[in-house]
DNA sequence: ATGCATGAGAT
DNA sequence: TCTCATGCATA
């Protein structure tokens, strides 16, 4: 066992599985230092990279049982299959949604139509910043986060949300706001290179549309700002969901995202440089959405590979603010100090580690970093400080 | 709407 | 090993 783990993928693994093995401790009063649960329920998976952290993992939670009984974690990681093709998730992590069809059912489930208030703090922050007077902008401490990751789209799609062909023309106009045709260029100052620019070539759109930017120049905090909002509205109005757009961006451009991008999006939770590259995916989308209205829902989703993930573990509230404090102290712990910790709280090594991946990705959001990052950025940590006081976001 | 998790790529 | 983009599962 020291070394199986490969497990298979089984779309319906858990379907028949869950209600064996554990279904038992685990609200009661397990844990005399309660820690964490981690719900049984799936499988894991197990590849050569992550080997050693499975071991870690069963010792830690055998370490965990102090007196009381931990979960058995070890059950998690099902390894039904032992080695079957090597690594069967790595390679190839494609399309994996599976939501419920049913798009328009819902229209308003959860998500309740209603306006928010007008937005007015966090304009000037940014609008200050690089908006007009894009001079001062002190240059990035330090040089750590200016990686582009894949944004390849391919898949050209044949389709419309609907599923049905219909003549889209680019006759898009609703959106009042997105009327720029600046450009603020993000690297100003350093020299970094972020070309993208290719071909000088130039297509205005016909007729009325004069958006700004299709999906070229990027865009500024405003317009993303303006755009997530917008959006956000015309995809209640139109009756789809957040999962919906999702998967049909997935068809029309092969690029399936889940319910909590489109959310994130739309609550600008993600970095500046991932709202530019999905915002021309979404406004693809609505145009899409808006020239095909009326029309029944009926996309088609693909297949679905069972993913073995390890299941969530939820840490305790007292756990949490400990791990906070440490945060604070040091947010960089080393191998070391994650493994003490681990020891302290009871909790797998991993799990301290990624819980500290995940807070840093946070704090970019939430906590300036004490100093002027990107002007981008620290737009948005401005707005999701703004956001989260008031909670008002609303669906 | 968000917490914990995975993985690819930069370091 | 970290960061970053993303998402499953959950509250």
């Amino acid at each position: 066992m020291a070394t199986a783990t490969s497990s298979p993928y089984l779309a319906s693994s858990r379907i028949l599985s869950s209600p064996v093995l554990h279904s038992d401790r685990r609200g009661g009063g397990m844990q005399p230092g309660g820690t964490a649960v981690t719900t049984v329920s799936s499988g894991y998976r197990g590849d050569p990279s992550v080997k050693m952290v499975q071991s870690d993992f069963m010792h830690g939670a055998m370490v965990a049982s102090n007196g009381g009984h931990m979960l058995s974690h070890a059950h998690q990681w099902v390894t039904s299959l032992p080695h079957a093709a090597g690594s069967p998730w790595s390679p190839s992590s494609q399309p994996q949604e599976v939501k419920r069809n049913a798009g328009r059912d819902d229209l308003h489930s959860g998500s309740a139509l209603h306006h928010r208030s007008p937005h007015l703090g966090p304009h000037q922050a940014h609008t200050g910043s690089w908006g007009g007077t894009s001079a001062a902008h002190i240059s990035i401490s330090e040089g750590e986060q200016q990686q582009q990751q894949s944004l390849i789209y391919s898949q050209p799609g044949g389709f419309t949300v609907n599923g049905m062909l219909s003549s889209h023309t680019g006759q898009s106009l609703m959106h009042s706001g997105l009327v720029r045709g600046e450009s603020p260029r993000l690297d100003h100052g350093s020299h970094h290179h972020h070309h993208h620019n290719h071909h000088t070539h130039h297509h205005q759109h016909h007729g009325l549309g004069h958006e700004s930017h299709s999906d070229e120049d990027t865009p500024t905090s405003d317009d993303l700002e303006h755009f997530a909002k917008q959006f956000k509205q015309r995809r209640i109005k139109l009756g789809f969901t957040q999962a919906d757009v999702g998967l049909a961006l997935g068809t029309l451009y092969g690029n399936v995202f889940s319910q909590t991008t489109i959310c994130r999006f739309e609550a600008l939770q993600l970095s500046f440089k991932n709202m530019c590259k999905l915002k021309p995916l979404l406004n693809k989308w609505l145009e899409e959405a808006d020239s095909t209205t009326g029309s029944p829902t009926s996309i088609d989703k693909i297949a679905t590979q069972g993913r073995k993930r390890k299941k969530r573990t939820s840490i305790e509230v007292s756990v949490k603010g400990a791990l906070e404090s440490h945060f604070l102290k040091c947010p960089k712990p080393s191998a070391q100090e994650i493994n003490s910790l681990a020891d302290t709280l009871q909790l797998e090594k991993e799990v301290v580690r990624v819980w500290f991946c995940n807070r840093r990705q946070k704090e970019k959001r939430m906590t300036p970093p004490g100093l002027p990052r990107t002007p981008e950025d620290i737009f948005f940590i401005f707005h999701n400080k703004y956001n989260l006081k008031h909670h008002k976001i609303s669906t």
